[in-house]
DNA sequence: GGTAAGATCAGC
DNA sequence: CTGATCTTACCT
């Protein structure tokens, strides 16, 4: 099943919560990996767009590494944070309209070994895909997966819609300098996440 | 051409 | 609290 295009290609926040529960899938055969995901964080654009973010990595406007964000709702824009881990976002907005939303955490339904093998790790842990590093290294989503068509079935990563009745909590987004105060960090109750931290030169801005 | 800071994480 | 380690943005 297709994921529907009207909800992701909604402003930032509700996409965010759309996608909350659904479903992401990884590579093919025996080493698939399935996923729901369980945390987002909402980002705008540039302050002319129609959601200013000046926490986002689109503020700045269309660069090499953020023209993804740029184009169509539904693909994947995947960036190296402090060079050392990968973080996956999921396009949203209209195409020619900055916007994404972080995967902060999902739960792994399918594939618990070979997510295990990709974190180096031999057993089961809260920490197994809870943070955006985490999940993208729990994954194995990496830049080879930058702007890749996640509404695609022959894509190497894909999303497809799941129904679910979890309570959604929203809050402020993790470790953000810039509007650092606006909540748009989202999760479903009950699941596992990383606990808030603030970056130590928050703005306090919305 | 130099440099400071970052949508992070694990280990003291 | 700190270090790891790469990319970007912004300065001269």
């Amino acid at each position: 099943m297709i994921f529907p295009l009207d909800t992701i290609s909604a402003a930032p926040p509700d996409a965010a919560r759309a996608l909350l529960g659904a479903e992401l899938h990884v590579g093919e055969g025996p080493s698939a990996i399935s996923s729901v995901i369980t945390e987002v964080e909402a980002y705008g654009g540039p302050a002319e767009s129609p959601w200013p973010d000046p926490g986002a990595h689109t503020w700045p406007g269309l660069t090499p590494r953020n023209r993804v964000m740029f184009g169509p709702p539904g693909h994947l824009y995947v960036y190296r944070s402090y060079g050392i881990h990968h973080c996956a976002n999921i396009t949203c907005g209209a195409d020619g309209i900055g916007g994404g939303v972080l995967i902060r955490s999902v739960r792994i339904t399918t594939g618990l070994t070979t997510s295990l093998s990709n974190r180096g790790h031999t057993q089961q842990s809260t920490r197994l895909s809870a943070g955006p590093g985490n999940v993208a290294q729990a994954l194995g989503i990496t830049m080879d997966d930058y702007g890749l068509n996640l509404l695609s079935q022959s894509s190497r990563v894909r999303l497809c819609p799941a129904d679910h009745d979890d309570v959604i909590v929203a809050g402020p987004r993790v470790g953000l300098r810039a509007a650092s105060s606006r909540e748009w960090r989202f999760h479903l109750a009950g699941e596992t996440v990383f606990a808030y931290r603030a970056h130590r030169k928050a703005d306090g801005l919305t």
